[in-house]
DNA sequence: AAGTGGTCTAGACCACCGG
DNA sequence: CGGTGGTCTAGACCACTTC
C-alpha cells in the first residue's frame, strides 16, 4: 500500500484512513494475509497510534479484518451465510440442524426471558446450550430455555445431567406440536461465556437472534442465539417454495 | 447512582465500569433522563475519560445509552420492534408498506450489488431512494435497485425526475409476478449520506438487510436497507398463519 | 459564550502467542 | 523471550448545541 499523505480535510483522520486502508485492502491484499503491526501502520500513516486503531476496528465491524492478540491482523474471508429462517419451521434438536450440543442445565432464566416464556422470574427452566459450527467455524453460541411445563415427561431431578440431559429435553420437545415460531434479530455484545466459546474478545459484537416457539397455544421455548457479527451474514430463505440457487455460500479458507 | 470503587481485579476497567452503569441504569434512572457529562462521570469513578467513553460505547451499541454532541447522554428507550420480515411477499411500494419515497436516479449501482443482479459492473439502473419512519423516528434508510429490464416501460429519459419519478418505477414494478424473494441480514457501518438520513455519526453501527426480488425466473430487484443498530430490533414474523398476539411493540418517548 | 460529546496525541504497561 | 494487539492515562483541541 502507498504512503499517500493524508489531506488535511475536514474529515476525522480515522474516517480517511479507515478509506485509504479499505481500497489498499481491495486491491493489494488477499484473504489470510498479514498487514504489518500497528505501531508501524501509524507511523507509516502519520497518525497515533489510537486513531489507527480507531480505522481498524471498523474495519473489523465490517468483516474486512480479523485481529488477534498476540498474533496480529490479517485480512478476513467474505462474510459466510448463515441460514437462519430455517427451512419450515422445525423443533431445535430436529434432524441434523446444523447444532451441535453442548450441555444442560436447571437455572432461572433472565428476567427477559422469563417475561416472554410467561414463567415467573423466580422459576427455574431447562436450559439447553448448544453451538453452531459453519465450514469449519465457531459462529454461534445459543441458549434455549424450556420451561418444565413443555416437557412434562422429564422430571427435574432423575434426568441425566450434561449432554445426555440435553438429548432428552430436545427429544421431549419434539412431541409438542409446532405452531408457529417468532424471530427478531437485534445488535448486541458478547457475554464472558460466549465470547470464549466464539473464541472473541468479551464485548465483540454479535448479532442476537431470539426465536419464540409456539405450541399448544403458548410460547413453549424460547432461544437465544448468538452470531459472531464480524464473520457472519444471516440469512432468511424466504422463497416460497421456488428453489433458489446461490454462488455465494463460499468461505475461502 | 452509587460512587462505588472499582476493585483492581484482573478485567478490565471499561468492562467492569459497563457493568456497574449498568445495573446504575436499571435502579436509578429512568428513560430520557440525562447522565452527568463524561468528565463529570469519569472523576467520579476515578478513571481517565477515554476509559470512561469505552464503557459508554458498548452501552450505545447495546441500545441502551443515546448520545448526542453538544448536547449529552440520555437514558435510551427499550429498542422498538420494526417488521422486516414483510407480512407475506410484496414488491416495495405495495399498499402503505411503512416507507416513504425520497427520490430516484439513475446510477451504477456498488460492485456487490450489480453481481447479485447480473447487470453488468457499469451498467446504470433505476436507484429508489426511500426512508422508513416508525413511531416518529427515523429508523432506516433503504437503496432500491432496479434495472431498466425490469421496468421496460420506463423510458430512461422521459421519467420525470425526483419522487414523481420513483412512483413510477415502484408502479411498474408492481406488473411483474413476484415469485419469491431472499433476505440477508449483517452488520455494517453507516456511510456518511445514510448517517445524515438516520441523524447519526457517519461510522454508526447499522444493520443492513440485503433484499433479493424474484420475477421471470431472475432477479428483477435489490433492495439494500440500512436500520440503526442502536434503536432497532429487527422482527421476522415467520408465524406460519397464526395471529400471535405481542404486548412489545412499545416505545416509550 | 459555555457546555457537551467527538477526535487526537504520545506515551505507558499488560495479556497473549509464538518460536 | 520478543512481538502482537488490548488497555489505560492525562492531557489538548474541535464541532456542535443551547442559551
Amino acid at each position: 500500500m502507498g504512503t499517500t499523505q493524508l489531506d488535511t480535510v475536514q474529515e476525522p483522520k480515522y474516517w480517511h484512513l479507515k478509506t485509504v486502508l479499505s481500497e489498499a485492502l481491495d486491491s493489494e491484499f488477499s484473504v489470510g494475509e498479514i498487514l504489518p503491526n500497528e505501531r508501524d501502520l501509524a507511523a507509516r500513516f502519520g497518525v497515533a497510534r489510537a486513531t489507527l486503531r480507531q480505522a481498524l476496528e471498523q474495519l473489523e465491524l465490517e468483516g474486512r479484518l480479523q485481529r488477534r492478540r498476540g498474533v496480529g491482523t490479517t485480512v478476513a474471508p467474505p462474510r459466510m451465510g448463515v441460514a437462519v429462517g430455517s427451512e419450515q419451521h422445525a423443533w431445535p434438536g430436529a434432524a441434523g440442524d446444523a447444532w451441535q450440543l453442548v450441555d444442560c442445565t436447571v437455572a432461572v432464566p433472565p428476567a427477559a426471558v422469563a417475561d416472554i416464556l410467561e414463567t415467573g422470574r423466580e422459576e427455574q427452566v431447562h436450559t439447553v446450550r448448544r453451538s453452531r459450527v459453519t465450514h469449519g467455524q465457531h459462529v454461534a453460541a445459543e441458549l434455549l430455555y424450556v420451561p418444565a411445563s413443555s416437557v412434562p415427561a422429564l422430571s427435574a431431578i432423575d434426568a441425566p445431567s450434561g449432554a445426555a440431559r440435553a438429548r432428552a429435553v430436545l427429544r421431549e420437545l419434539q412431541h409438542l406440536d409446532l405452531e408457529a415460531q417468532d424471530r427478531a434479530v437485534e445488535l448486541g455484545s458478547a457475554r464472558a461465556d460466549d465470547a470464549k466459546e466464539l473464541d472473541r474478545l468479551p464485548g465483540a459484537p454479535v448479532l442476537v437472534v431470539t426465536t419464540r416457539f409456539y405450541a399448544e397455544g403458548r410460547t413453549a421455548a424460547v432461544s437465544v442465539a448468538t452470531y459472531r457479527a464480524d464473520t457472519c451474514r444471516l440469512t432468511f430463505g424466504d422463497t416460497g417454495g421456488v428453489e433458489i440457487h446461490h454462488d455465494s455460500e463460499r468461505r475461502a479458507s
